[in-house]
DNA sequence: ACGTCTACATGAGTAAAATTCATGTGGGAC
DNA sequence: GTCCCACATGAATTTTACTCATGTAGACGT
């Protein structure tokens, strides 16, 4: 067929269920939308159309003559578009799972975690879309996000907090022998990552030298690279401990100064309200959570 | 079926056209948007779904596997929602044609001639959408506007020049058998309707009295009451002579004062771009065109 | 008769998606 | 090597979808 002057398409999504159901309040449960919502798209198709679709009758609706003929063509259509579109997506993303990750911490924290998850669930193969400085989930690029955020509260989408972390300065072997006090910093570099200064500061002024990580030197653009940079002895930088645990374990990094300090907002596994009850994302966050 | 996982319905319009036309630039003339907007369409589909559709070659493209069994569902789909779309719009609309035209305009120049317009397309049916203050031409509402303008150029509207309109002061007979030079005026009302102020001044302004427009007192809605108004001899009122030329034939109001001062926009027929074909709106803009 | 509750309607404001614009890229034709 | 073409991409703009707040009409209970 040659170009079809079409309806806008969203809106048939909008009156197939409200057809079906015979209620807009159904139809905006079902779709996850208000029921002003169903009720503005429906009187958009109409207006399209050039006719109602449905007959309002007091809190109900029935569909209108040509409702009734537009109904079932719609439903089927919808319905064909639905089965092709879930046969293509399992074919294609059911076996696989995308997570949005900070680079440290894909480096730091998850890929040498991935074998445990790859042994649970063969039968999911996680990518990883790692970034250097977006904090943001992006449900267009992944199917889910490790996240730090201080306000889990972007519509739409579902926050399982993962941890609260508590802040650690470290530094190299060499330089921690030479640290006794926090008065001693002042004689090392603060490693500083954009986007990071307050934790930073935070953690300065807990251990009594306020103000000292802002005399910083040199600002990296990511956690990952400081802390090579703190590995060789290049200063001392303040990181979310979690991603420096295995290496103050085998001794390459020392947190020569205790602290209680923790991260103002929470680290999180983030992914669309809608799809939440997928396979892929319900296990991966079952496993991730076991694994913090 | 139960709620389902579609995806984002307007992109299948995009996917549909290109792999229909095995042309992201074909499908884009088709579908009159630019090939940048195909080309993003097809990607959010394919992120959506999780799996190429095309298989991208140097300057063309094929359909992907999953493209080939996801492209006649697809079109098999939209062709029925098509068919059935025209069906029920050809049931309910290609024999009646709304008109969005200020009320002013309609009572006094439109009504009046629709006859003529009736006898030369008996199938069509006008419907006229009256509006008291909206200038802006609402595609959602109706299929024309017949609407002044300074601007004719909002993007995806089609705009037809019918006029460009002098402007009369007019009153009643009787004031008018006092009105000698236009330093009379002084001692009647200017008769002011709200959003043509700057109007009446220039009007005022041509005949030589600058500023006296600005010295009005009843504020009126629209000039249908204006115009009303004057003819009860309530004072002077200034609009678009095609509005009064009736009543001028008639002797029902008088333009005492003679002036050649043009309204600075233009009186134009506007219907969405895309619709310009549509043979409700070409016997229209005909027709319009022959009466002004 | 009155009050309460429900579902749909509507306008305004906000968020998200669609589209345009400007430019880049890779390959084919000459 | 140059030019041209179709597709790709990011940023900005426009349009559409959606939410919010509120209104309305009728059903139901008292």
């Amino acid at each position: 067929m040659v170009r079809r002057n079409l309806p806008p398409l969203t809106t048939l999504r909008a009156f197939e269920a409200a057809a079906r159901l015979m209620s807009f309040k159904a139809a905006a449960e079902e779709l996850r939308v208000t029921q002003s919502a169903v009720s503005h798209q429906v009187a958009s198709l109409e207006r399209n159309l050039g006719t109602p679709l449905f007959v309002r009758l007091p809190g109900r609706v029935e569909l209108s003559q040509e409702g009734t003929v537009y109904f079932p063509v719609v439903q089927d259509a919808l319905d064909k578009i639905a089965l092709t579109t879930d046969l293509i997506r399992k074919t294609n993303t059911s076996a696989s799972l995308t997570v949005q990750v900070y680079v440290t911490v894909a480096v730091r924290w998850l890929i040498p975690r991935l074998q445990a998850f790859k042994e649970a669930s063969p039968e999911i193969a996680v990518n990883l879309d790692a970034s250097l400085l977006d904090w943001e989930f992006n449900p267009d690029r992944a199917d889910v996000g490790f996240i730090y955020t201080r306000a889990p509260n972007r519509p739409n989408l579902t926050y399982t907090l993962l941890r609260r972390e508590r802040l650690v300065g470290v530094c190299s072997p060499a330089i921690a022998r030479a640290i006794k006090t926090a008065e001693d910093l002042r004689h090392f570099s603060f490693l500083s990552v954009s986007g990071t200064t307050d934790d930073a500061e935070t953690w300065a002024a807990s251990v009594g030298v306020a103000g000292l990580s802002q005399k910083s030197s040199p600002l990296f653009d990511s956690n990952l690279l400081a802390i090579e940079a703190a590995a060789n002895g290049q200063g001392v930088v303040v990181v979310p401990q979690f991603l420096v645990e295995g290496d103050i374990a085998n001794g390459n990094l020392v947190a020569p100064l205790a602290s209680d300090v923790m991260q103002p907002g929470g680290w999180y596994l983030v992914h669309l309200q809608r799809r939440g009850n997928e396979k892929a994302i319900r296990k991966f966050l079952q496993w991730i959570q076991s694994q913090t």
